[in-house]
DNA sequence: GTTTAGCACTCAATACCCACGAGTGCTAAC
DNA sequence: GTTAGCACTCGTGGGTATTGAGTGCTAAAC
């Protein structure tokens, strides 16, 4: 699957100078910019070459060559190198890092910025999932005479809530009660990890308040089912209107209905968890026909070793790979670090 | 300031018809489509006083009339009559506010949803307000050695959340009691009316844990602080991109670069609260040069009598007032006793 | 005095044409 | 294998003519 060293010379070339400049790339240009000893004509010769091979394309006969997905791929596994963070860039990410932060939400939210801000395109970002962090604390607090709250404190420093209908009989020494079996019994257990000998537990445990216990159950079932629903971080939309594919309103709106669905987004990056280091998705290679213009570069950030969520940059396949992707990779990082120090290293 | 009926019919015909189309109208059309019985070299006169007057304007000398911000005025304050909902509409409504809930947020953005698909315009709901609504239950759980969570449930069904470093040498005891004592002290309170003197109690039943007292405080304090700053419900931007005024790119990059800033958004919500009634504000009464050719109608909703947020719709001047106005009221009504329901009549 | 028909005028939008130039593929010479 | 030369393609941009919607004005009709 390799080509020659000349072919990959002037394939590189024409990829660089189109990520830069947005136009086709034609033999003269490359001539002239990327001094690399041989004539246009030589070139035209190795461009019908590599056309032949599927790495670049004509959009019409009289323009020059872009790149097609194949040679994005190829430019992304063999050609691109790193390209380094500037020290403005390190002393951003560092400051952003080292406010002091008041939750989860907050890292999340401040990734997110830093994300768009460093790449210029648009970012995702995937809170951590429930699914892997424990309880710490589950309280069931009256709100009205047929509404309660309930409350979980995960270890992962994230909260969730949610007003429950409770039976009018129920008082609010009812609630302590079952508050006080729901956390005997579920501290430190993950979500994933309820099963239903626990449950029976709890049942057991709860038996004395019957007239509740249905409650209760529906309760648990309901917050293991609904979690995942979780909202996503997406900004920098604007950054993506910047760039010149989307300079017509057609285009625009396609993805920008696309980003109104977040359940897609969480999919498409939640589809990534686990995965090692950065992954890059060119084109057609994200499965959705409207984004075929458009790549991700998506990797998967961790918490006490265990991958919890990833975060993601959206832009034209046309896309300053090398950088994003060092970008990603940096960020992934001071997000784990984040998250660590922020939840304390609370193991166990 | 009112003006004889002939103009009326004329004002009104211009901008119902430039309302439908988008296009400038003429005379003609006038008199072709809204059968006032008179001709369209009659209809030129009027609109020539009507120019003058300041009520509508021309592009260009060959084109049609087009309503001026003062034009909608007039229409809005004199003119408009409610277009009523469908029953298609009715029933969507119904349905939405019908289903089963989980939590404030959950309506507040089922609401948002709503409005921007009646409308077809973007919509945005300010979440109801933090100060008016009081502690109902507050609690400190340890997460690390040197973390813990601070939640605190509202009776008005939000929950609020932080992470906080605390001193090493604290022990879950420690927290227990704290969060004993400010149940006792905040227990009913609203946000607003926590003085001075009763940070002063607080302060004194803390003193024999002095050495965590002054966590507490500041907790206290930058809770007081923090809230305003609550996310907005923001949807259905796509919506307004199917607008011909925002068909040129650069007019979206700026409507989306004011949509981005949250804290704007809030703000100009945040100044309706209170109001009574739909409220209509035209170009440039948003005060906000960007937003000059948009308007935004907005209502605000309320919680046991007491005005909490409110609702908004955003689109071009040229937007269907008569039915955005029926929509807001609708859905404020709706909002405000959806709330209610949810959150018990657990009044006090 | 008000309304209307007629008419000359304006001006954005559209279509069309043409020249330009960037870029190619091919051929033949080096 | 490389390169210079050349004919050919085709999108772009600028200029011009045409069109048509709409106006304001004037004079006649009501």
């Amino acid at each position: 699957m390799r080509m020659d060293a000349r072919k990959q010379d002037i394939l590189l070339a024409i990829i660089t100078d189109y990520i830069a400049t947005a136009e086709p790339v034609g033999s003269r240009t490359i001539a002239r910019k990327y001094r690399l000893g041989i004539s246009p004509a030589t070139i035209r010769n190795e461009m019908a070459d590599l056309e032949e091979m599927g790495y670049i394309e004509q959009p019409h006969t009289s323009a020059g060559r872009i790149p097609s997905e194949l040679g994005y791929r190829y430019y992304v596994d063999y050609l691109m190198k790193r390209q380094e963070l500037t020290p403005e860039e390190e002393e951003l990410i560092h400051k952003s890092y080292h406010q002091k932060v008041r939750d989860v939400g907050e890292v999340i939210q401040r990734t997110g910025q830093l994300l768009s801000q460093l790449t210029q395109y648009a970012a995702m970002v995937l809170p951590p999932k429930m699914g892997a962090s424990s309880f710490k604390y589950i309280r069931l607090v009256q709100l009205g005479p047929e509404q309660a709250m309930l409350v979980a404190i995960m270890d992962s420093g994230t909260v969730h809530h949610r007003i429950i209908d409770i039976p009018s009989g129920i008082t609010s020494e009812d609630l302590e009660t079952i508050s006080a079996v729901l956390n005997a019994k579920l501290q430190g257990r993950t979500m994933d990890s309820i099963k239903l000998t626990l449950v029976k537990e709890i049942y057991f445990e709860l038996a004395k308040h019957k007239h509740i216990i249905e409650l209760a159950m529906e309760l648990l079932q309901d917050s293991l089912t609904r979690q995942p629903v979780d909202r996503i971080y997406l900004g920098g939309i604007l950054n993506i209107l910047n760039q010149p594919e989307f300079h017509n309103v057609e285009k625009v709106k396609t993805l920008l209905s696309l980003l109104e669905q977040e359940s897609l987004l969480c999919n498409l990056l939640a589809d990534n968890v686990g995965r090692e280091g950065v992954t890059v998705r060119i084109g057609r290679e994200i499965r959705c026909r409207q984004m075929s213009n458009c790549s991700m570069v998506v990797a998967t950030y961790r918490l006490k070793g265990r991958p919890v969520g990833s975060i993601g940059v959206l832009g034209p396949t046309r896309m300053d790979y090398a950088k994003v992707v060092t970008v990603v990779e940096c960020l992934t990082k001071n997000l784990s670090r984040a998250l660590e120090t922020l939840l304390g290293s609370g193991d166990k």
